[in-house]
DNA sequence: ACCGAAGTTGGGCGAAGGTCCAATATCGGT
DNA sequence: ACCGATATTGGACCTTCGCCCAACTTCGGT
C-alpha cells in the first residue's frame, strides 16, 4: 500500500523455508522484516521502539513462542504478537490469547488473514506504547512531588477543600495552599479538573468521598 | 466450599450424558446448575441477574456456542462464558477468546481446571455487571441534564472557569453559575473532582485544554 | 390563552482559591 | 558548621465560586 515500509515485522521461526516465504510475503506487502531462527536470536537483538510487531512460531527448539510471550510481558517490552503454528493444539492457542496475543493462526495461513492480523498487531503495539508512555510521564511527575505534596495531591483529587485538607493533615490552611500550588506546578495541571484526570491515569485512585 | 450455592451455572450441551456429568460435578462443588439441550432452550429462559456464568459446548445442532456468545454480546447480556469442546479446532478457540470467553477447555476436562474456570467466570460476570451498572447510573444522571446544562457540564470538566465558559457560550457568568449549580445537583457531585470522575466513567471525554 | 420547563440575568454575601510578599524550623549531605 | 531541600506559617489582595434572594423571555403543551 504505502511506499515506505509501514512497520517492522519480526519473524521468529525455526524453519528456514517458512521464514523465507513469510519474509517474502510481508516485504511484498510493504513491511520491513527481520527474521530469526530462534527465541534466543530474537532476544539478542536490541529492542526496537518504532512501529512493529512479532510474528511468532509456537513450537521451536530452545524456547517456545509462549515462553517468549511470557518473557516479553515480564520484561515490559510491549510488542503485540501474532502466533503461527503448524500443530493443532487448542491449549496453546488459548494460553496465547489469554496472554494478550493479537491472533493465533494455523498453517497454512491465508495471506490476507495474516496481513490483516499483522496490521492489527502493529496498531496495537503503537497504541499500547502510547498509553504506557502517557502513564509513565505522569508517574514521573508524581515522582517529583515531596511526600507532603503527594499527600495534599491525593486529598485534592478527592475533592476536599483546603480547609478540610488542613484539618486532615493537622496543619493550617495556608500551608495547604502552598503545597497545592506546588502540586499544580509540578504536575503541570492548569486546573483541578486536569489534576483529577492526571491522578486517574497515573494510578492515584481517589477514594469515594 | 460454601454451604449456600455460590453461583448459578448454566450448562448448555446437546449431549445428555455430558449435561448429566457436568451438572453432577458442579452441584457437588456447591454450584446451582441449570442445564439446557440447546441454545434455543437457554435463550427461552429469562435472564438471571445474580452471580452466574455459562458453561457452553461449542458445536451443537441448531445454533453453535459461538453464535450464542455473539448473540449475548449484541444483546448486552453480560454473562461470562467457559467453553467446552470435543473437537480440536484452533480457529474456534481463538474466536471464542477474542469474543471475551473466560476459558476454552477441551474434553475430557479435568475437574479442577473446570471449576477454576467457572469460578473465574462467575467473578468476571459480577465485575462486568458492577462496572456496567456504574456507567449506566451515571449516564442516566447525564440524561436528566438539559442541553444547556450538558454543555456547561462538558466545559466544566475541561477545567474552564465560569467566566471562560460564559464567553464560550456567549452568555454572562451568572448564567453559567446557575447551570453549573444545577449540574452539580443532578449529577450528585459534591465537588469538581467528583464531577470530573463521573464525566470520565460516564464517557464525557474532556478535550485537552 | 394559560402554565410549566428551560434559559437567561440581576444583586449581594460569605467561603474558598490563587498569588504575591516574607519568615522560621528541621533534616540530610557536604 | 554551612547549605539546600522540605515543611511550615503569616499577611494582604484579588479572583472565583456557591448560594441566597428575585425576575424576565421563550417555547411547547394543555
Amino acid at each position: 500500500m504505502t511506499s515506505p515500509p509501514a512497520a517492522l515485522v519480526f519473524v521468529v521461526d525455526d524453519d528456514p523455508d517458512v521464514r523465507q516465504s513469510l519474509t517474502r510475503l510481508l516485504r511484498a506487502s510493504g513491511f520491513a522484516v527481520e527474521a530469526f531462527a530462534s527465541v534466543r536470536d530474537f532476544l539478542a537483538r536490541p529492542a526496537y521502539d518504532g512501529p512493529c510487531c512479532l510474528l511468532l512460531d509456537v513450537r521451536m527448539p530452545g524456547g517456545t513462542g509462549l515462553d517468549l510471550q511470557q518473557a516479553l510481558t515480564s520484561a515490559g517490552r510491549l510488542v503485540s504478537i501474532v502466533f503461527i503454528t503448524g500443530h493443532v493444539d487448542v491449549r496453546e492457542s488459548v494460553q496465547a490469547m489469554k496472554g494478550g496475543a493479537v491472533d493465533f493462526l494455523t498453517k497454512p495461513v491465508a495471506a490476507q488473514e495474516l496481513l490483516a492480523a499483522i496490521r492489527r498487531a502493529v496498531a496495537r503495539t503503537l497504541e499500547d506504547r502510547r498509553e504506557r508512555a502517557r502513564v509513565t510521564e505522569i508517574r514521573e511527575r508524581i515522582g517529583t512531588l515531596t511526600p507532603r505534596e503527594a499527600e495534599v495531591f491525593a486529598l485534592v483529587v478527592t475533592g476536599m477543600l483546603n480547609k478540610q485538607i488542613a484539618n486532615s493533615l493537622g496543619v493550617v490552611e495556608k500551608t495547604v495552599k502552598v503545597h497545592r500550588a506546588r502540586v499544580m506546578q509540578k504536575m503541570r495541571a492548569g486546573s483541578v479538573a486536569e489534576l483529577v484526570r492526571l491522578a486517574g491515569t497515573g494510578g492515584v485512585l481517589a477514594a469515594r468521598s
